[in-house]
DNA sequence: GTCTATACGGCGATAGAC
DNA sequence: GTCTATCGCCGTATAGAC
């Protein structure tokens, strides 16, 4: 990675000052001088700042949710699925502690294209973790439950303590170690609460 | 309310437009313009744009944490606490919409200050619940629980939806009645899930 | 103490030279 | 493709009228 077209430049010092600092205090200036280049240039490449965001969320989500979301579809049973989704997401959000509240922001900025991105829709509707809690149910196997419950509650499981990370870390007695060992503990109970929910 | 002082029209504005267009795309100017006073005024009144954006939350904020946290501090059984907690929980932030944007963004810049307020050290070693949640695993009454998983369960359970909100009511079929309706279902729901956990 | 007019510096964005 | 110069908007600060 010797040379770097400047459109990549531009792209690297804003994903870092972005996650760092958030969007509204990222000024284009100091993406600028991360970036070693002109500010005129940035609006060269992305038309605007707001662009060159959704140009690296684009980015960031096709490696993010893709994953997430192919394992949704995977045709494996819905207890290895659980299982599956909640430990590659939170390895996922363990390297990226910041991910979420950088996520949750452009949420609230702009929740309709975070639902298109993400397809929630179809996930809801026709996915295949869908069907099968209701196919299951009819069968009798589990309880009935509501899809965008089981749903929200997996993912606010999941995600919330990264969303409370920054208060978790300045009790006394919590450092980035416990933190994490707090989430390993968390791959094996998110689980376990789910699955007791549904289970006759 | 024939007569509203200069104060309190520039703090029903903003409250207005802060609702209705968030922080960062509420305009000095248009709060000024809606309460019909001078820009300058604001700064008089309030020392800036922010001061007045904390103002405002901190009348939401007053009654929070603290009704929230007498509730943890009852003398009643686990499962009575934690229906009430929730339900509590989740009226209130049916009728404080902005509360959950104050708070994400509080304990993005300022984590500390948000720790101390709601005294999170204290709830998380000496609190009531904390010592029931011992004291009945030690009788064998009920499974052996961290109280700090316990805590992050309820209140994510809780807040999610809430945090999500403005992507979920861009979904077809889900307006505010049926999101309000999602929300009486998890009043339900969250204890029974959290009592499903500890129960032998 | 209240309020107005106006000015200042920082920001995102653009026009135009090279 | 890249840079300089500059524009228009925003939050804020200040001087001074009443």
């Amino acid at each position: 990675m010797e040379k770097q077209s400047t459109e990549e430049k531009i792209k690297a010092a804003a994903r870092k000052l972005f996650i760092e600092k958030g969007f509204a205090a990222t000024k284009t200036r100091d993406i600028a001088e991360e970036a070693d280049i002109n500010i005129a240039l940035m609006n060269y490449y992305f038309k605007s700042k707001e662009k060159l965001f959704d140009a690296i969320l684009e980015e960031a989500f096709q490696y993010f949710p893709g994953k997430l979301i192919s394992i949704l579809e995977e045709e494996i049973s819905i207890e290895e699925k659980v299982t599956k989704f909640v430990t590659t997401h939170s390895e996922m959000l363990k390297s990226n502690p910041l991910v979420p509240i950088f996520v949750l922001s452009e949420l609230r900025n702009n929740p309709q294209k975070f639902v298109e991105k993400i397809g929630m829709h179809e996930i809801l509707t026709d996915g295949v973790l869908v069907n099968q809690l209701r196919e299951e149910s009819a069968k009798g196997n589990i309880k009935k439950i509501s899809p965008i419950h089981f749903l929200i509650n997996m993912i606010s499981l999941t995600v919330f303590p990264f969303i409370i990370q920054p208060a978790l870390l300045t009790l006394e007695n919590l450092n980035t170690d416990i933190f994490n060992n707090l989430i390993d503990e968390r791959k094996q109970m998110i689980p376990e609460i789910l699955m007791n929910q549904i289970r006759i």
